[in-house]
DNA sequence: ATAAAGTTTCAATAATTTTTGAAAGTTTAA
DNA sequence: TTAAACTTTCAAAAATTATTGAAACTTTAT
């Protein structure tokens, strides 16, 4: 395959992936098109290569600089404004991580402690049912929270260094 | 809170937090329905509980069922068919993982391998940063992959111990 | 001060996703 | 076989989400 065809691929594969776990698909290829791009870019450059509007570059990139994701630079003497991504492969994991766990497991998890305050009859099944799900809820978004913690904390080569070796 | 009041804000809750990874959110609220419920229930039950037709309920339970999160239960001598969930939060998680695997990250994997055969000037910095990108992501995605896997064959009793472990 | 270069905003529009509801299909019991 | 009970399908409608594009705004250089 040649370099044009699989930049395309790639951009298009990247939104598919970003749509389908909430991210929508024009902030996943404008990500996808600053990680591949050796260079930062410009708004102009980036709305001819993905065929967007201006409005739509310009929401889309100050959302990518909400998320960690990318950065503004500005070049000597121009006064155009630069765009490029973190090319660490692992920096973007945890910066997605940290967002999400962010914006909706934190909530959630404050929902799920009002919830195991629910008060009723001990011996009606409705209740019982109800207060197991969430207490098991609550355990397993403690669990995963305590490990998005570590992971946030970790250099890549020790967390999947300490993952991997367990599960040998 | 009291249980009504409570169950409500359940199943909004579960129903958010569907809709921003990706999963519809009747879908996510008929499940947390079914979650808390002691009984099975009929079509026309959850229709009414979560005000919803008739075509999406049964669009929906299919949905689930297709995803392994609910079953169908025929009660003696009677014609109506009951749904009940998994009541496991374990088993629950390690469906979706195991879902969303196969569906979107599998396929993902499946491209990156194709773009890491991509061939041009080792000299030219767009090649350069391209492959060294798919390269990167593609360790990411592997690591991912075998963790998942793991996490889908493992109790877990042992695998969250196994993984805290390490973290402490 | 002003005009050129560039950026941001947001109401209107388009695209996508979800839901409805009625018709078609299926199963069961008599 | 028939009809009642129940389930499934799917085209149309509604709801939601994303995108456009032009006007407003900001910054810089002269």
């Amino acid at each position: 395959m040649e370099l044009a065809a699989a930049k395309l691929k790639f951009i298009e594969a990247w939104g598919k992936l970003g749509s389908e776990w909430g991210i929508n698909r024009t902030m996943a290829q404008v990500h996808a098109l600053l990680l591949i791009s050796p260079e930062a870019l410009t708004t102009e450059e980036i709305m001819e290569q993905l065929s967007i509007s201006r409005g739509n570059a310009n929401m889309t990139l100050r959302d990518l600089i909400g998320w960690g994701l990318i950065e503004k630079q500005h070049k000597a003497g121009e006064r155009k404004e630069y765009f490029f991504a973190d090319k660490d492969v692992w920096n973007i994991a945890r910066q997605v991580a940290k967002e999400r766990k962010k914006r909706e497991l934190e909530p959630v998890l404050k929902i799920l402690n009002e919830l195991s305050t629910v008060n009723g009859d001990e011996k009606d099944p409705e209740f019982i049912t109800f207060k197991k799900s969430i207490k098991d809820i609550n355990k397993l978004a403690g669990n995963v929270d305590k490990t998005l913690e570590t992971m946030l904390k970790a250099e890549e080569s020790w967390f999947w260094g300490s993952v991997l070796k367990v599960f040998k």
